[in-house]
DNA sequence: TTTGGATTCGGTCAATTCGTCCATTTGGAT
DNA sequence: ATCCAAATGGACGAATTGACCGAATCCAAA
């Protein structure tokens, strides 16, 4: 597997387009977290390197060096870099619909690495990817199973993906969260958790479909920082907005309550009480950078 | 299935992730102790590797590879006796509920490494562990979130020991399946899948609460050698009798249609037609191992 | 017990990486 | 423009690593 492969100064050297000189130097002052073989020389886990790349605002430069696929950028300079993003979509789409779980871990883990993190492989490759599912599936071009195996397989490999990401220390405020009753769509609820861990959070993925009373009891019991609810998918607006609203009475003021999904529309929100609602991976990174650093919650 | 008696330089590379060349370096060098067979092969007693482990202040890069707890120490064991084994459900049972992944992690790779592979955790350590959490439930001792939470855990940890697993060749035969509408129990399935997937298959898990016809279609699409179906819960025995009724007389007669799960009572069984059934992941296997090299299914 | 396929043996060797030193480039501040 | 401090990249012999080989050993199934 590529993501646990450690790496030699001199393939970061060639992926940064740097020399080795400099990665060893950079090494030695620990600017990249470095392990040794027993004769002395450096090997560096994937994930160490993309800490390194994160604090000083890297980027790889030559995927290939390292074994990632390239992969266009997201960031929209010009329209040529869109055409690139939008043919990795259609890519991934197409190897989560042929079920190739190898070509799509490629894809996937390729974004990761050499784009933002959590945040651009939620918001750039997997939002917009599901979105042409759905509609594929809608038009009744594939079937159920289809869309069902491309989730499964999403969720495994961003699972995959949670190696790379250092350990939370024990200190560290927890997150918790998970989808409620009714609600089984689970990458949405599993990229949040993944985001909150890339930040340097404990976290707690309860899971999917879980009723509103049960979520509060975990939040009582464990008093998390913050706590996620992630909804995808509404069976009833007004079922759903009772309990909700009977959940939010009840859960302790110092827990900050931050919702997200695609269910949340803009005429459902306003009759919600929440922290925060965030509209992407993105948005919810910045959050989670916040909190982490004992910034006051947004007013209720 | 390895036994983490006696190691072999090849364990220790892929564990330390490093050639075996350099093992065998680090062993005629006196930088691990190391014993020798009658033949002259090097065989590396745990103990020795903690010791090289400790003095040259080095981490297991890959605990996995050699189904040890990470951390050292309590591992020299004889063989676990039923009151171990109580013990190591009770001690999983309490690390679940306390939603300790890590401490559940060490529980089941031990187990998964040194006992019996998938069949032997799937029987002897996560089934009874489930119907005493399931019980616990039921009994409005813990809440139905720590069910849940335990049950993502396990999925989780499941689904990394498949690293363990060799990847099945591109010509191995195809199992695939999943669990019909109204079931969300995962773990079943999951532990279906692995099963497989150690004795070689490819192997293809659709995933939970698929609708019998989707379940249809993705058998003919790929028409796989086996088909199987996980059946924990069932919302209503005379819609499902129907729908899986249904679903028996349209599969394509190649493919072996195997069942399990403990919604399967011994009343429900004689109203339904298959080629086999499997009261656990032990009969499971042995039906993996007897299909791959290519019996003949068992009368319908 | 015998047998055959998989693993490991010991040894060699090319390629890589080590640490170190030094020339060059970069980016400010005067 | 000039100077300086910091960072970069290249070069060096010595040391380490990992891949390879035919032969020997192991081990599970016949």
């Amino acid at each position: 597997m590529i993501l646990n492969d450690n790496l030699t100064p001199k393939q970061i050297a060639s992926a940064l387009r740097v020399s080795e000189s400099s990665v060893k130097r950079w090494c030695d002052r620990g600017d990249i977290r470095t392990d040794r073989t027993l004769g002395g020389h450096r090997r560096i886990p994937l994930g160490f390197l993309l800490e390194f790349l994160e604090t000083t605002n890297r980027r790889i430069l030559d995927p290939l060096a390292i074994g990632l696929e390239p992969i266009g950028r997201s960031v929209a300079r010009n329209s040529t870099s869109e055409l690139d993003s939008e043919a990795t979509i259609s890519r991934l789409e197409k190897s989560l619909l042929l079920g190739s779980e190898s070509d799509c871990r490629k894809i996937i883990s390729s974004w990761y690495s050499t784009q933002g993190g959590m945040s651009s492989l939620g918001d750039d490759l997997l939002w917009p990817t599901f979105c042409s599912v759905g509609k594929l599936w809608r038009e009744g071009t594939i079937d159920i199973y289809q869309e069902r195996l491309a989730c499964e397989i999403c969720q495994r490999i961003v699972l995959e993906l949670r190696w790379l990401i250092a350990e939370p220390s024990a200190t560290a405020p927890l997150a918790m969260g998970g989808t409620p009753s009714g609600d089984q769509y689970q990458l949405g609820t599993l990229l949040t958790e993944m985001v909150f861990r890339e930040q340097g959070w404990r976290t707690a993925g309860l899971g999917s479909n879980i009723p509103f009373p049960s979520l509060l009891s975990a939040a009582r019991k464990h008093m998390p920082k913050i706590f996620w609810i992630s909804v995808s998918h509404i069976e009833d607006e007004k079922t759903f907005l009772e309990a909700y609203a009977d959940f939010t009475k009840r859960l302790p003021k110092g827990i900050v309550l931050v919702v997200g999904g695609r269910a949340l529309t803009d005429e459902l929100r306003p009759k919600m009480l929440y922290s925060a609602h965030c509209d992407g991976m993105r948005q919810l990174t910045t959050l989670a950078k916040a909190l982490k650093t004992g910034s006051l919650p947004l007013a209720p």
